[in-house]
DNA sequence: AAAAAGCAAGAGGTCCGACCACCAGCATAC
DNA sequence: GTATGCTGGTGGTCGGACCTCTTGCTTTTT
């Protein structure tokens, strides 16, 4: 089957939107951050109703490619690669992934993105690493910020070991374990810790060992897995219904 | 906002729909495979248009949750769980991926896979491998039909081991891969090289050789790896006669 | 003037209702 | 008995009306 586009499988015209979208962004006349035309002016454009093209705006949004803003316009996806957010969760629910296979898959990635990024982190990447630990240290008092560094460093781990489709997976599941670990950050008592364990993988990077850098990066996260495990175990009792009064501030 | 599931972002609408089908997969009473009620009743169930059900629907469908058949009905995915089809190669094209990076990710995911199957491969994993080798052999001669089995035999490690969030990863990666997959395959002229490194794996996971299980199935996707290297490489330079078949013949 | 309030254009979001295309099973015709 | 064809149900497409949001500009107020 020559000359077909890939992306096989669902609806016609879905896909002819999707195929017309991929070859704008690999004919390069669309890039990360710009905006495609009006919804009107790109169906009529197409040939296709507005319905139509919306479906298969849809279906990019789904995916991370596209980015929708009611009443501003839709724009192609810009920051970090993300395939779409829910996913992961969404198989999962039904599939049923168990938490801990999240962390092991997450183990896995993460120790190997440190590891490669202790060989191949270039000295910008070096010196970001050590600017989001040095915010660490301030935040520790602050688990909201403290955790928006916290993200950030693992995210420039992913961008130094320079293989971006890793980068996406981890992203991916991440993600889907964002949603349960803010509560697990602002229980953490110790914050500091933490940031100490942070600091190791930096220096493990910095002195470019990727054994050291692994082994630290999956204790960290070991650790990460039991505080989570225990956050998930205590809220596993209580009703479902619950207002976000007391003091287990969780929710 | 009270009764607010996971899955922020997008649109009202389409997330009601996406909540309310979790909702029913989290309990239970829609399960892999299952059918949905048409698009009209369900639409009236939920108090919205079809037009936004469809929406919703198309969102699911793009992540690999729904399985969309015309004239039939819509369904429950239930095959191997894999995420968004060519949410990957979008992604590759909207971020530039190179190839050895796919491969990379590969090797790394499919490495430590091949290890957790020695770990954990229970009896019947290692018996359904070992048919898949037999079934390699059997087909040497017929790339189409070998494909499959190399296929089958790489997703039932995935199994073997246990995790399938890194199954689904392993897939999307995969599958990204595939296109490009079969020209190789019928061009390398010794399947049988690629069996017995097949075999090879096998019989490391069956000895419960973890170390060894990751540094055969390493070798087997550099190997791999080459091959689809040298194909887009003559590939590139074929607008013509392939004046002097050289080298493909290493190896 | 500078700041606040209000207005209007442009973009996406939702809805309706009709009609098309596909698939499956049943009825009919041979 | 097989082949044909019709029909009901389901998803796919359409277009065009109307709603909501965002933004920037205009008008009013201070």
């Amino acid at each position: 089957m020559p000359g077909k586009t890939l992306t096989k499988g669902d609806n016609h015209l879905t896909m002819q939107v999707v195929n017309h979208v991929r070859t704008l962004i690999e004919k390069g006349s669309l890039k990360p951050g710009d905006r495609i035309p009006p919804e009107r002016e790109f169906a009529q454009m197409l040939k296709i109703s507005r319905a139509s093209l919306r479906t298969g705006i849809g279906y990019l949004a789904a995916m991370g490619v596209m980015n929708v803003r009611h009443g501003v316009g839709t724009f192609v996806a810009d920051g970090p690669p993300e395939i779409g957010r829910s996913s992961l969760s969404l198989l999962g629910a039904l599939h049923g992934f168990q938490l801990w296979q999240m962390f092991e898959a997450r183990r896995l990635l993460e120790g190997s993105l440190a590891a490669l990024a202790a060989e191949r982190g270039r000295e910008e990447h070096l010196m970001a690493l050590s600017e989001e630990v040095t915010e660490m240290y301030a935040t520790v008092q602050d688990p909201a910020e403290y955790l928006i560094h916290d993200v950030r460093f693992h995210r420039t781990i992913a961008q130094a070991a320079g293989n971006p489709i890793l980068a996406v997976l981890m992203e991916t599941i991440t993600s889907s374990l964002y949603g349960d670990r803010r509560k697990t950050v602002e229980r953490t008592t110790s914050l500091k810790e933490s940031a100490d364990m942070h600091r190791e993988i930096y220096r493990a990077i910095r002195t470019r060992d990727a054994v050291e850098a692994r082994n630290v990066m999956e204790r960290h996260l070991k650790m990460a897995e039991k505080a989570q495990m225990n956050e998930a175990a205590s809220s596993q009792t209580k009703a479902k219904k619950k207002r976000r009064a007391s003091g287990t501030a969780s929710s």
